[in-house]
DNA sequence: CCATTTGTTCGCATTATGTGAACGTCCGTC
DNA sequence: GACGGACGTTCACATAATGCGAACAAATGG
């Protein structure tokens, strides 16, 4: 259950992947934008291209690259190891409307979370929306802090050095300390608070989601603006409906 | 517009990806078994899938690594730059109602089918199934054929070369000439028919989707068992089903 | 029609990779 | 508790595969 790290590298598997991931990101480039963003000769950057392509990961049409469509067939093979669509939304869905705020479970994978689906629509849907993110740091979310309450420190400490603790609002801890403090605060209160340090106005609580095996599959969290979400409603009512809410989903993923 | 073939391409991001590949379709593997099943030393696996893991395309879990979620959010990227779903599901659902059999939309890529949508669900719930596919060939579906009958004959053979003509069933065409008369004929109906080519008892037509610039974008495909479908029924009823489908899918494309 | 940008080809130097053997580590078994 | 086997990891070396740049070709546009 070791999540050690690196070995030896392979320095052009990782440029190759590089350059998928910005063709991407900008929905299609040409050789000659591409020649701008790596410090490769163009020639390099082709050969690359040839060979993603040839792969069948991307697609060449009038000079520009794209990612094929063969790349969301293999991700939804991928999806289909993980929970249902379905039993998620059902819980979230259900969690939203007792609590009149928005739910979301994300996965937690490699020191961060990634968004598996939230009531305010999913990432498929909203994809290309101005600040929409899909994937958050543990260290300035709710689910994120419960989840990092329950790992071992050891990893928490590599976590942190992986990704470190930027700042994404003026509340966000940036010391380790703090964070250290806050943690064993949330390990007692049996669920993570976040408190405008991931959004200015943004309140949420956050769980933890097990596996059947019991490791951290992911985090739960619900959460709204400031102005309706206060300390008491926390403590008396969105904590018990969050926690009930972990209940379902995780049995509901071992069935 | 010329997809031209291979220049250099490069041997280390090939074998990456190819393990990556066997990895997703064995749903998680150990080195131990990727050591079987590549012709590379352990050693050299190894390096491939720190590489892997470190750009978080794998997850390591007790020793056996896994294709990432972040994989299953990068498809999901991907596939919102095609069309939506919905728009999609809502022509096929018509068409399956007004026809009573199955219909199916595919993205043409890389010189195949590849199932965006059909009606007897979609790719994503019944992946595990026994001989579920979602990768087809052009040479014996309606829909490939129709799409090869509007390709160029330069790029018609290229495709064939790259993939050959697999016989998949008693009647496939298998003979180059064959096939070309068959297109033939195909481009004077309209539509493409298969008629057991693909899978014994199974006869469809289909026709190409093309996108707003024109180019090939897919295929659309309507059939079912022979003892219901047959050629009467094609000439004077699936053909022009199938057409009218073509165009609101085309339109709906469009806004 | 020339100037400019973008894409492709080629040969060479060198580095990054492939390789296998040796070493650790974790099991279960005797 | 010690042994054997299976699996994972490390290392140093040889070389082949990659990175590189310059020269060439093909578009693009003024």
């Amino acid at each position: 259950m070791i999540e050690r790290s690196d070995g030896r590298t392979l320095k052009t598997t990782r440029t190759s992947l590089r350059i998928l991931t910005l063709i991407l990101e900008h929905d299609g480039l040409t050789l000659a934008q591409l020649d701008g963003m790596v410090e490769s000769p163009k020639s390099s950057i082709l050969s690359h291209l040839n060979t993603l392509c040839d792969s069948r990961y991307l697609v060449k049409s009038d000079g520009t690259y794209h990612v094929s469509f063969r790349v969301a067939l293999l991700g939804e093979t991928v999806r289909s190891r993980y929970p249902s669509r379905e039993s998620v939304r059902t819980v979230l869905e259900d969690l939203a409307e007792r609590t009149g705020e928005e739910a979301n479970f994300t996965i937690f994978e490699h020191g961060r979370l990634l968004l598996f689906h939230g009531t305010s629509g999913n990432a498929a849907t909203e994809e290309d929306e101005a600040d929409y993110r899909s994937e958050y740091y543990l260290h300035n979310t709710a689910a994120g802090k419960a989840i990092l309450s329950e790992l071992d420190p050891k990893r928490v400490e590599r976590i942190i050095d992986k990704w470190g603790l930027p700042r994404e609002s003026e509340a966000t801890i940036t010391a380790r300390e703090r964070l250290f403090d806050e943690l064993a605060e949330t390990a007692d209160r049996g669920y993570g608070v976040v408190d405008e340090e991931f959004a200015p106005g943004l309140v949420a609580v956050g769980a933890a989601i097990h596996s059947a095996d019991g490791t951290v599959l992911g985090g739960l969290s619900v959460g709204g603006p400031k102005y309706r979400v206060d300390r008491t409603r926390i403590d008396h009512e969105l904590g018990e409906q969050l926690l009930d809410a972990v209940q379902s989903l995780e049995s509901s993923l071992r069935s």
